[in-house]
DNA sequence: AATTTCACACCTAGGTGTGAAATT
DNA sequence: AATTTCACACCTAGGTGTGAAATT
């Protein structure tokens, strides 16, 4: 099993600059036709997967991140990742079964520091030496698709580490280094149906197209928002501000404690108006149903009986 | 799907009383002989369940508990059991799936109260209308028998509720009744193996001899140590007093805090002497695998490095 | 000088029995 | 009079960033 492959090594400019409308808007086109020709690669394969429909959770939130250049912390015990990755599956034939997966690959072969003069994290050379990396299996795996579609699939068990010799089957990163996750979704035919956990949790990696021999099984989504710098200790200030205002177990160092006040925290890291703002939400039923449970500004704003619109007056 | 039906509707008096001595080695014989019996049929029915063997953890606590009349919270939210209910197995087939499941049979159809004046259980008429038994299928089923029996299997997701609507999966008893634990190990044949969790974590009960049709593979464990009587109260003080001793979540009502204090607490819940303690016993190798009531006072001594016999220095 | 480690205060989330009040 | 309900104080278990100290 080799290194997981590097995925669009994208431009090292459009990250870290705060006023990122064009670079963006590129990215989002390109991503999006990559997205197609993708789509439509996979009609040829196999359905049970070429149908599959994937909305990432949370996207307002790791927006907000993404737009300051996310960071994740690693430590040597393990250390979870905020937001949550979390995704609403649909397509899935219910009663087919499979295996739902995240890794991260190296999003380059760079090594990053921050520079506080410039706030921006700028190439500081090579990356370190890259093990083949981990595959996180979502602990309901196997099973069938109408249990994966009946609600969002949260990985929340997940934890990321900087100790390479790590025991407990969590993800190892290099702090300063950047990585994509990857979801994966892979259809298991039924004729060998493992039953479960025999094998542990841990995976060799479904890097490319080999899994078992079941290469036309896999189907990959891949949401660029959600990029990070892995860190042993935050280095944009940025970051720790907004982690401490949109985690809830962060709500200790607080300045303000009432919903009100975080909201309005929350709302200081809304992308440009011009991005996503074009005027107040028609109503607040034109909401999805399910809202995600970071996403608490909306939910607060909802809880106090304000217009969803309040997203878009902050700066 | 009927109710469960009952099972060894045990003569009353041997159960509230103190002295149990010649009550509950009758009761222990007779179950080994069930037990012995139940074994001799099952080698002619299906060898994936044929040669499991099952020891209840923490029998020492139950044993503790069922000394006095255990007793189980039952709230409309619903309320975990304590002692938990934790199962070490051996003897699966390691590739073979399986299903684990825990559901609770009437012990008899009786309704019960607690005299105060006796400090003891009584018949109070005749049971109450009872719906057929929901089973609390574990999180983890279906799994390889390699994953059953790397750890101790705990059902400490399981809830005991009195609501009748319950919507929430809960187990559904009625208080001042008595129920008996029972324990089942479902092997799925290869060829029909569902992948998980598509049908929810309820079941039908796996009442009598069906369950898809594979009554074959079905194997139940009966600790009748576990019994106990369904209340919204505690009635027996004694009760009380032994879950906050030993629930490390009822630590805030202790009247001591130390680790020492705590210890002596549960010593005096020891069982008397003359029923446990004639002796050492020959070897730990001459224990039966699936293990009865009351070989666990001896595992407790050993652990601490003494005679069994030295239980008996408690009142 | 940059990066990593670690004990810590402060949270979230949820499992205890209590004892007064409500219900049967 | 017996049984059930419920808000509550007090725990366990574990997820946060902090800031001083250690390491590279």
């Amino acid at each position: 099993a080799g290194a997981p492959p590097k995925i669009e090594p994208e431009s090292a400019d459009s990250i870290a600059s705060r006023s990122v409308t064009a670079a963006k808007a590129a990215q989002t086109t390109e991503f999006l036709q990559q997205q197609q020709q993708q789509l439509r690669e996979l009609q040829l394969l196999n359905p049970y997967v070429a149908q599959i429909e994937c909305r990432l959770e949370n996207s307002n939130l790791w927006e907000k991140f993404d737009n300051l250049g996310t960071e994740m912390i690693v430590t040597r015990a393990g250390r979870r990742i905020f937001p949550t990755f979390q995704v609403r599956l649909s397509g899935l034939d219910p009663d087919a079964s499979f295996m739902l997966m995240l890794d991260f690959a190296p999003c380059d072969d760079k090594r990053y520091r921050y520079s506080f003069h410039t706030s921006s994290w700028i190439v500081a050379g090579k990356s370190d030496p890259q093990e083949p990396g981990r595959v996180h299996v979502h602990q309901d795996s196997p099973a069938r698709g109408a249990h994966w579609m009946k609600q969002v699939v949260s990985f929340d068990k997940l934890k990321l580490t900087n100790y390479n010799m790590d025991r407990n089957g969590h993800i190892i990163l290099n702090s300063m280094h950047r990585y994509q996750p990857r979801f994966h979704v892979v259809h298991l035919p039924d004729k060998q149906l493992p039953a479960g956990r025999g094998g542990g949790g841990l995976q060799p990696p479904a890097s490319g197209d080999d899994l078992n021999g079941h290469s036309d099984s896999i189907r990959t989504f891949v949401f660029p928002e959600t990029k990070f710098y892995a860190v042993t200790a935050y280095q944009n200030q940025r970051i720790t501000q907004l982690k401490i205002a949109s985690n809830p177990f962060a709500k200790g160092f607080r300045d303000c404690d009432t919903d009100d006040c975080t909201a309005q925290l929350l709302n200081q890291f809304s992308p440009p108006a011009r991005l996503n703002g074009r005027g107040p939400p028609s109503t607040p039923g034109s909401f999805l149903p399910a809202v995600s449970p970071g996403d608490f500004t909306t939910a607060a704003a909802r809880r106090r009986g304000l217009k969803p619109a309040a997203d878009c007056l902050s700066l």
